[in-house]
DNA sequence: CTCTGCAATTGAATCGTGTCAATTCTTTGG
DNA sequence: CCAAAGAATTGACACGATTCAATTGCAGAG
């Protein structure tokens, strides 16, 4: 059996109210009596027993993080920056993977209530859901990660999805290409439905057409799929830009498989720049995200959420994406 | 603040114990009291504390996934592998990213004993490290994951890395290359020294003539870093095989970079096939790993382990790794 | 030498549930 | 109608850390 502390306690000579003392507020313990705890709790390789303390004091110190798809490295970036951060505040970190399923997203927020998370972090799958209020009812804090929320009840930290919209298709004619092809997923999820209309937005002023191609998944298969589509289309586009690498990488395989060049061919243009773009077989050129700086501020503003919950004013943090450009994307010819 | 078991008890007119009965082992209580007390607890939305619970029980339904580099995609399949076998059977899975670094393992370590995790799924960062023998002193399972173990006292579930650094040689020399570098990470990571032997074994038995070359990290910009070393060999090498993907993307663009030709003027091995493998610069040759079925088959050996701890046998469970050859390799000219 | 005030330390009570030996209630066979 | 067995229920204690009112120790002032 582990040591608890009690067993500190005896072993040190001391009271177990110095011990937990010595845990949690250091300051008010003699230095002495202090270092003399401390090395016996390193002697019995003392770990406090994390149910029982969150049992007295109501609170867990774990969050949970739901995003919508683990294997794209743009969300493992993000997923660092949240663990760095909330580590360096001791909180431990549930990772969940909702694969853009509703479903999948309810059953592990049900988890997550289970396990008592002090909060959560969630890209949401779809953008109207009530379960969230279901947590806040709960006493659970929810921030929303990578979208942007309508309402000031909530802190949200996200990247301009409308601008990032905008800054493609701006780029794009700007190299003169006229007729662009918008691969992206299903407009239920906000960041897709945010980059469209700035995709809509950019194409009105720059009188570009634009010819949308749907996919189920965003990810590298179904951007191969995406290219027969692509292909069938009445017109051939001289431009291609891609709701996200991933898809933007299988478009990038289906283009060359069926004998078209980038960019002399096609130009291709994909978002989040994930550190894979520059070892691609043409260097793509992309729309880049801060991530890990998105997860760490998200997670300050959850934890901050959460211990503060008083006086805590609810933020909404925008982030600004910003152009790549690679060797995928170049004038019209 | 919400009702708990003895309010349940006081409005029901019965014992805590009873209400804890109705809870547990529903079977031992009269029907009519049974139908009562349920009808107590739904009108005042009585939800037990899971805390409690757990710190009664001592035991939780968690258990913690350490591995040594997220953002690695070899390293994301797993872990899909580890959260959909875990989540079948109603656990949550904390998700821990040691960066190769001992410290930070630890750190993570201590911070899933205090969440008092039934089980530990690691990726060792370095071979010898006696903390887990403390984990399992606090009766927390502990299996292997990526990496065999020596003892039968544990469950691992590996692939066979010293057979995979076999098949590379082989498979290069079978090309007519007779100088060979061996791009990776320090030795005291298991996997590295494996992979190690087996290069070393083929080459003797091939005669070939190994470089090698050290990197501290296995990731790409490593692999760009590593290539200036490469070209100052004394003699350049015309196959070049790295410890795993990501190395091999970084070596590829640095290669390309100064002007080398893949496969012509050297030909380029990677180790895990992740999925970008194929959208590569160039089609990247692989020695692939199953990184799914690893994750499931490892999750559901401990989730047994922890169940029947009793009459559980340790095993150890090794795949086989495959050769999938693509346009890095080809025959030495 | 005593008194005061502050710092350090103590340890019993507490959080909400599970357990189990003890107790009460119910049933049944004679 | 009684005794004994079996079923149902009770409630004190345990889990392990935190809290806080009470106590002890100590230095400095008078």
């Amino acid at each position: 059996m582990s040591a608890n502390l009690r067993d500190v306690a005896r072993q040190a000579g001391v009271s177990v109210g110095t011990v937990s003392n010595v845990l949690n507020r250091p300051d008010v313990v003699s230095p002495k009596t202090l270092e003399r705890v401390q090395k016996t709790i390193a002697d019995l390789g003392f770990v406090p027993n994390g149910f029982a303390r969150q049992l007295r004091s109501g609170y867990s110190r774990t969050i949970g993080l739901v995003v919508t798809d683990v294997a794209n490295p743009f969300f493992t970036e993000v997923a660092r920056g949240v663990e760095d951060a909330a580590s360096k505040r001791d909180y431990a970190v549930f990772l969940c993977n909702s694969d853009e399923s509703l479903e999948k997203e309810n059953k592990y927020l049900s988890v997550l209530i289970q396990q008592q998370v002090r909060g959560v972090l969630i890209t949401p799958s779809d953008s109207k859901s009530h379960q969230y209020e279901n947590l806040r009812e709960r006493g659970i804090s929810v921030a929303l990660l990578d979208t942007e929320t309508k309402n000031s009840s909530q802190c949200s930290v996200s990247v301009d999805d409308v601008r990032g919209g905008e800054i493609a298709i701006e780029h794009l004619a700007s190299l003169g290409h006229k007729e662009i092809a918008w691969v992206t997923g299903p407009d239920t999820i906000p960041q897709v439905a945010d980059r469209t209309a700035g995709v809509m937005r950019a194409a009105k002023i720059a009188k570009v057409e634009i010819s949308t191609v749907r996919v189920a998944l965003m990810n590298s298969a179904q951007g191969t799929d995406a290219v027969k589509k692509i292909l069938a289309l009445k017109k051939m586009p001289s431009a291609i830009f891609c709701g996200n690498d991933l898809l933007a990488f299988g478009v990038m395989r289906g283009l060359l498989d069926a004998g078209k060049k980038i960019p002399e061919d096609v130009s291709l243009l994909g978002y989040d720049d994930i550190a894979f773009g520059n070892s691609a077989a043409v260097s793509l050129s992309s729309i880049s995200q801060p991530a890990y700086q998105l997860g760490v501020t998200a997670a300050e503003l959850l934890i901050s959420e959460c211990e503060d919950s008083e006086d805590h004013a609810h933020q909404q943090i925008k982030f600004q994406p910003q152009l790549v450009v690679r060797a995928s994307t170049t004038k019209k010819k």
